[in-house]
DNA sequence: CAGGGGTGGTGACGGTGATCACAGGCCCAA
DNA sequence: TTGGGCCTGTGATCACCGTCACCACCCCTG
């Protein structure tokens, strides 16, 4: 009996879509194996936390299925999304690699099945294959672009409305229609598209409201169609 | 005739405090011998750029001596500043390694000088010597961290004040006294300050009003005596 | 079917910080 | 000495958005 998912890092590659930036795929045969063995395989409910913000880093987690969430909070509670990781991602490669706390919380938005790679054999792994320490250290400089992404959001963007126009066409990028618009499926409440971009959940209803009034955005369902782009262009202006 | 600070790296890593961060100190005989053949160093003046931010990158550059200002814009204007970077900071990498444009602007905030290694000889060098790879992953590494710092304070923090509590702090951290004050060289401008904290000059201003009368800070001349670092520890919360 | 938890909409209010405006200070160069 | 930049302090104003409050859903599960 299989999941309908692989189990098997390699076989998991082959059926996700060819991106570079997968870490693992396209290994030599000898690396591959190694992998395979190092690695365990485990599934997990919705809202099961691979690692927490502070932890001593244990190892690094591939994702096969399921999204997860990537957050940091401060002590009076306030909390900021950093990231939606997807199938494919590598989650806690920067703590292992430089031996630091988790600087961030993965939790399981709905339920999904990561490889575990430990600390020690990932690294151990990492000196025996030159190839893959270059993938890594690609990988980390990917990182360093996206939170550098993340700082110009947050630092620069005045209002939350220029923040969430911002946070629609990045979403809108990645499903091109022919006519100029776009369709998401929006798997996130109005609380966490706050905590993306940090405001509150009111503040994101209204600019719900707001945006279908002002024709940019529609909903049918659970499925946002994003009209206009050139419009919630303007008024990202950075 | 030669400069107070050294010409070549490896003199001025002698000079310099001894951190393990600095890229390129403690190298064996021969890495040292090629990173001088590699290298040139040129000296700039007040407000010269090292790079500009979308540039393509065309090398790195170790900062000998003189602050350096990274600073990102929007297209208004208006400007962030991500990091000032001291002696013996490495500028230029990630943006090298990746292969994408320069992510900030470095601009000298003082007379000052810096050894340039081009990209092509730079990655070339990493090729050769597996050691410094090593420790330019580490960097990268520090760089990411440093980077989710920034995230942290951009969207954790709330009010102003909160933030310039947290820089202050930053600051005090390096130069301890015995009675639990500190006192550090104020170099910037209340325009600058703004800009890292991300708020209005004037919010600096009316900022270091409040908390001289709070009793938390005091100005003498150019040096910031920072008094009670268990009350600003208290605004930060975080 | 009722009840309840999570979610989404919307009104009212008030604090806060951005913006504008202007005045005084400092430093350097002419 | 006298300008003219830049930097700093501070008042007045006002839009905006965070906060609180409440209700209406929707979808469970009992």
């Amino acid at each position: 009996m299989r999941a309908p998912y692989g189990l098997n890092i390699l076989d998991n590659c082959l059926t996700c879509p060819v991106r570079e930036e997968h870490l693992f795929c396209n290994l030599s045969v000898h690396a591959g194996q190694r992998l395979n063995e190092i690695k365990s395989t485990a599934v997990y409910p919705k809202g099961a936390m691979l690692f927490i913000e502070g932890q001593q880093p244990r190892g690094i987690f591939v994702l096969c299925a399921g999204k997860t969430k990537l957050s940091t909070s401060s002590r009076e509670g306030k909390t900021i999304i950093t990231k939606i990781s997807d199938s494919g991602d590598v989650l806690g490669l920067n703590a292992v690699i430089s031996n630091r706390p988790y600087e961030v919380t993965a939790e399981m938005m709905e339920p999904g099945q990561a490889n575990f790679i430990p600390r020690d054999s990932f690294l151990q792994f990492l000196k025996e294959q030159g190839e893959v320490a270059l993938r890594v250290a690609e990988q980390l400089s990917r990182n360093y672009y996206t939170a550098y992404e993340e700082i110009r959001t947050l630092g620069l963007a005045t209002s939350p409305s220029e923040k969430f126009a911002k946070l629609l066409l990045s979403w809108s990028t990645k499903t091109p229609q022919n006519d100029g618009s776009s369709q998401v499926k929006l798997t996130l409440t109005h609380e966490e598209i706050a905590e993306i971009i940090g405001t509150t959940r009111e503040t994101v209803s209204r600019l719900f409201s707001e945006f279908k009034k002002r024709q940019l955005l529609q909903l049918k369902g659970s499925t946002l169609i994003i009209r206009n782009r050139p419009a919630l262009e303007k008024i990202v202006q950075s």
